[in-house]
DNA sequence: TATTGTTATACTCTATAACTATA
DNA sequence: TATAGTTATAGAGTATAACAATA
């Protein structure tokens, strides 16, 4: 007598919500975004934090605002984001010369230090991505989401 | 002289994130959602609502946690979400006749009626974004997201 | 008046532990 | 003992209104 297998439950039917665009387009970012957090993990860092830093190093000067919206993210919930970063002397908030409303923000010298473990990390992940797709593969995915991206 | 232009501030520099796949994934996934949400709105439906109502309708009988499982929802979280198609009379909660801690989940006629507005408003979503992609573009599309969806 | 940073607040999504009733 | 549904709860992420300081 064969050998029978587990019993798994029969997989359900999902329709045509696979032919969804935006369906398909959820369940890869979910699945790629796993890998960036679980890569980041290991610095303590979350996706968002990774982007504060990287605006920050790539405008240096640029005030608190400009970097929020340039990453999408509100105002009012940037503030608290600045505060973490800030307490674990990653970035700091200095004073416009121009304009004593506004903040001009920057990395500490441990904040450069972070940012250049995570883009390291993330050309690893990248690369592991990247090998499921194939050169062209991924140049042309990104030729396709950025015509979505509006 | 000539007129002046309205001053807009100068768009940061991103530096390389536009070429990870991720960022791109989510930039992408965000925009179509957004004409997701804005779509399904008309019938006060969440996304998830309507994959919900769409895999009760193509799995008839089956349990509640199957129907979770499937779309990736957390068994907890399944519950309200239930609870409020129920209370809108979408959809019921039946007995299992084997089992009777399990609950068979189906579709009401208004369930099914409301189901089927929801799939021609995102047949005309879909056609709304396909058409910035082509043919072959979906096509290479959903291949390239079903290769990083694990 | 308008803008920058801020506080307070609320709502959605998601995640985990633990209970109950059944199996 | 294990599983289905449930409750309670907590943490992210995201959204808006309103205030003080400054322009």
């Amino acid at each position: 007598m064969p050998k029978t297998e587990p019993h798994l439950p029969p997989a359900l039917s999902l329709g045509d919500l696979p032919q969804h665009i935006g369906y398909a387009l959820r369940r890869a970012q979910l699945a790629v975004f796993d890998d960036v957090i679980k890569s980041l993990a290991a610095l303590d860092l979350r996706p968002a934090q990774f982007s504060v830093l990287l605006l920050i190093a790539e405008n240096p000067g640029s005030k608190q605002t400009q970097i929020a919206d340039a990453l999408g993210i509100q105002r009012p919930n940037f503030v608290a984001m600045l505060d973490e970063l800030e307490h674990r002397k990653l970035a700091k908030r200095g004073q416009s010369s121009t304009d004593r409303r506004s903040r001009s923000v920057s990395l500490t010298v441990g904040g450069q230090a972070l940012l250049l473990k995570a883009k390291k990390i993330l050309a690893a992940h990248e690369s592991r991505i990247s090998s499921r797709l194939g050169d062209e593969g991924k140049s042309r995915l990104l030729e396709l989401l950025a015509a979505l991206a509006i």
